[in-house]
DNA sequence: TACTATATGGCACACTCGTACTAGTACACT
DNA sequence: AGTGTACTAGTACGAGTGTGCCATATAGTA
């Protein structure tokens, strides 16, 4: 018999095969049978990894938090303020294929959770913690001489962090349109003007 | 009997009500028959009007932009160019009740769009609608002598274009995040920004 | 070798789904 | 008055849903 972490890694495994569903057919398409199928188990087994199916999708809610934060908390800080502040936002925002599929699992999230309280907690808990990495990211490019000082840190904040959720949602949404350089012009574009005044 | 001119009343009212069941219980609750409850009729009778279910949610989509439209045309044009670029965005973006349903029952179309070719035309149309807008808006705005002259329009259409798509998500998600002063004062902020340049 | 806990798969139940079909009603036109 | 069209409601069917239940298999322990 696994022993209990081979049974953690697999409660991830059928997580990711919820997001693997959800990305392909939709929110509403990750039933138990249907998720079930994807990770390659039958349907009552893997009831004995999660006892409802609103447990399974709020599992594989906070598994995309957990990876999404594991991936921020790996750059590296040692670096100019203004390179540490592009790795963070290259870390998060969605600029390849994986990244792009984790961002509409989170999307798909997001808008069931206006319908499924249970969701909200996290999802807003991610909004907070994206606005106030906006606004450590302003300070530090304030505190830097990297932005003018007259600069109103928290209006600019909120406009960062705005943007970053509009191109990804259009790089999730509009991947033709929103294509990886495009998205990291957008930002570096915003940065420059930060600087510039 | 009603004339044909009633029948299209009946079918936007049927749309209005899959409108009020996907932001009230989400996209997949939009049945046939939770739809028929709501715009108060059967479900037998329902498809009198619409033959199926898909046709049902694709005029529903067609009908939400449809009205997003006529709001726009109906700004008036002959104002400061600052005026009216302004005009325009607080006709498209949600700033009461009524427009952030709206902008939700869209969101909840985008993000379907993934799982449903047939909701992307229009869905993408939107898109491009809303990014030649801001195309012409940072043009006027040059043109009138409120934006530095070597402004990068394309480059600064898109960042708007972002910005726009970033608050809406965020007054539609988390609306107590961003009401409507806070909104309307990120847009002012960076139009501001681009006159300063 | 037994025993137990964990893991797995399959089945059954009540429910909802989209849709086809039927019957009945009300109005317009000849 | 008769005929046809538009409309409404209801029912039925097959498919899919979450979930409870049970039989089986495997691995670790006494």
């Amino acid at each position: 018999m696994p022993r209990k972490v081979d049974a953690e890694q697999r409660r991830q495994a059928v997580a990711e095969a919820v997001w693997r569903v959800i990305v392909r057919d939709g929110f509403g398409a990750a039933s138990v049978r249907a998720v079930a199928v994807e990770a390659g188990l039958s349907a009552g087994s893997l009831r004995h990894y999660f006892s409802s199916q609103s447990a399974l999708r709020a599992y594989a809610l906070e598994l995309i938090d957990q990876r999404m934060e594991a991936r921020l908390a790996k750059v590296d800080r040692g670096r100019p303020p203004r390179q540490v502040i592009e790795d963070m936002m290259w870390a998060l925002l969605p600029l390849d294929d994986a990244s792009r599929e984790e961002h509409r699992v989170v999307l798909a999230y997001m808008v069931q959770a206006r319908a499924v309280p249970e969701y909200r907690h996290t999802v807003t808990a991610m909004y907070d913690e994206a606005l106030a990495l906006c606004r450590q990211a302003v300070d530090r490019l304030v505190q830097a001489g990297e932005a003018v000082p007259d600069t109103d840190a928290e209006a600019a904040a909120a406009e960062l962090s705005a943007l970053l959720d509009g191109v990804t949602l259009q790089a999730v949404s509009f991947p033709d349109r929103m294509p990886p350089e495009r998205l990291r012009a957008v930002v570096r574009g915003w940065l420059d003007g930060l600087a510039a005044g």
